[in-house]
RNA sequence: GGCGCGGUAGCCAAGUGGUAAGGCAGAGGUCUGCAAAACCUUUAUUCGGCGGUUCGAUUCCGCCCCGCGCCUCCA
């Protein structure tokens, strides 16, 4: 069994395994930081995050390269405006991406890189595109990319430019003006007043959107990366303009594979602010949704599926996430006679043998789940009749494992996130947004593993000695901590709220 | 206008030329010191509409209706 994955490029379904045959080297365009990251945002990199985790869990290496864009015009606008300099202003947001990709369950890529960390690769990168007559540069002293020397271009989002007269109703940038060719595309901004500008060997100024990418791909991963991954929007321009300049710069494939991530909508809309359903992570996170659950219905849908992003959906997720924790702390907490039960056995292969197949074809994430799911109802039917023993468990929670390998819901980490998220809501003055239902998520954070473990086990003396005020008592004192406790026929267990 | 995607039960959704996965909600039941929970069962004669191909179509083809995306440095 191999992954199948959907090529952009061929516009086909292909299998895909890397060059070398055991390092995935990939690049994934990350994101701009002049703000918090939205949900649409992180479908994108839970999408990769996906597939970096099934590659890793195929047995593959992992080289994953993702940009940090902290010079673009929206920065430059943002910063000035506040009157700092820009890396003062995009290492907030920076930071906060980083720390919203954790509560996510998004693994950081191996190498994170800024785009103003590589200026003079980037001036070397056009130099050399200049000496292969692929670059030019205008009067005001910007450089552009000649497109008329690249005559792929449009192979990727499949736009046929012959003849095309783009740009022609009049819609070109007041600044581009004195581009050859329509079509070409900035390689280098001509410095100006009130900009970030970096003196370099063609000259002052700064970086265009699109050689940042190329650059660091390239240094990081070599000339032909085995995938490339980015937002169905990325695709055009951004994407084919990556291989318009790479391509010309080597002669050889940029990336071997395309991937990309559909947009998602909310609540049927295209998300934007003007609708009023536009949301970032933190947003959501203080209406009281839990990371988990909006990870989990992220994953839902496969990503090249148009994900309808809903508030009932969120409710729905946060409720899987409960049945699938819940029977994971049913195999944990109960009592099992011993032996092994061999259709058990039988279901617990069945189970990750559908999952990893549905992965394999082009990360068929829903039916992955559904895989799960089915696991669940089938153990858990077993287990009332009692025929799941004792040697079942450790192969039921190995699956369990192999699965949270993947979808990163199971370990309930949601409270630790929440209250960070609480915290820093309060410190930007906005306790006004944060709703009781996320202060009740967040509660429990106060309480490690161990402590709870340790009041569990008192309630549970108590109870077995038939002091329930005692133990009632201490079932009172947890819950109003966040701390849900159970005493179940299969013994007592606890959970954060 | 060009290119592309989708319309499946109350909701979210997978899927296939041979008669509809999974989740959530709802309904019924089991268990329980109390509390809460958990678990099980059940829920589409039907896959936007109309034609066509076929022994047979939700799945292929045509037309129509509806929603959505890209073509503008928005993931």
């Amino acid at each position: 069994m191999a992954l199948d994955l959907f090529n952009t490029l061929s516009g086909r379904t292909e299998e895909f395994t890397p060059a070398d045959g055991k390092t995935v080297r990939f690049y994934a365009c990350g994101p701009t930081v002049y703000d918090y990251g939205h949900i649409g945002n992180f479908r994108t990199f839970v999408a990769v995050d996906v597939l970096r985790r099934y590659l890793r869990q195929s047995g593959f290496r992992l080289m994953h390269v993702m940009n940090i864009t902290d010079v673009d015009d929206k920065i430059i606008r943002n910063a000035n405006q506040r009157g700092i300099p820009i890396g003062d202003y995009t290492k907030k947001f920076e930071a906060a991406f980083l720390e919203d990709m954790k509560s996510l369950g998004i693994e950081q890529p191996e190498q994170l890189s800024r785009a103003t960390e590589h200026i003079p690769e980037m001036a070397d990168f056009i130099r050399k595109l200049a000496e292969k007559g692929a670059a030019y540069q205008a009067e005001d002293g910007s450089w552009y990319f000649r497109i008329d020397k690249f005559p792929e271009y449009g192979k990727l989002s499949k736009k046929d430019f012959a003849g095309m007269n783009i740009g022609g109703g009049g819609r070109m940038d007041a600044d581009e003006y004195d581009k050859d060719d329509a079509r070409d595309f900035a390689l280098w901004k001509a410095p100006k007043d009130g900009e970030a500008s970096w003196d370099t060997e063609i000259g002052p100024g700064r970086p265009g959107w699109h050689i940042e990418c190329s650059t660091m791909a390239m240094k990081y991963l070599g000339e032909t990366l085995d995938l490339h991954a980015g937002g169905e929007d990325l695709m055009f321009p951004h994407h084919e303009n990556e291989i318009a300049q790479s391509e010309s710069l080597t002669g050889k494939i940029f990336a071997r594979h395309w991937m990309h991530v559909r947009f998602l909508l909310v609540e049927g809309q295209k998300m934007s602010k003007s609708l009023g359903n536009f949301y970032t992570l933190r947003d959501l996170v203080l209406m009281g949704h839990k990371p988990s659950s909006i990870r989990l219905l992220l994953t839902s849908v496969p990503y090249r599926k148009q994900l309808n992003f809903t508030f009932d959906g969120l409710l729905q997720a946060a409720n899987s996430i409960e049945r699938l924790r819940n029977f994971k702390l049913r195999l944990e907490t109960g009592h099992w006679e011993e032996g092994e039960n061999p259709a058990v056995v039988q279901m617990v292969s069945k189970a990750v043998s559908e999952m990893r197949s549905s992965l394999d074809d082009d990360l068929n994430t829903a039916q992955a789940l559904a895989a799960i799911f089915d696991l669940v109802r089938d153990v858990n039917t077993a287990a009332d009749r009692g025929e799941v023993k004792k040697n079942n468990i450790p192969a039921l929670l190995d699956a369990l494992n192999r699965f949270d390998e993947i979808f990163a819901v199971l370990v309930d980490e949601d409270a630790a996130h929440v209250k960070s998220i609480v915290d820093w809501a309060k410190a930007e003055g906005m306790e006004e947004k944060i709703s009781p239902e996320t202060l009740e998520i967040a509660k429990s954070a106060a309480l490690s593993d161990a402590q709870v473990e340790v009041l569990v086990k008192e309630h549970s003396e108590a109870r077995k000695a038939k002091d329930f005020k005692k133990s009632d008592a201490i079932r009172d004192q947890l819950l109003a901590q966040g701390v849900v406790l159970e005493n179940t026929k299969d013994g007592v267990r606890w959970k954060r709220k």
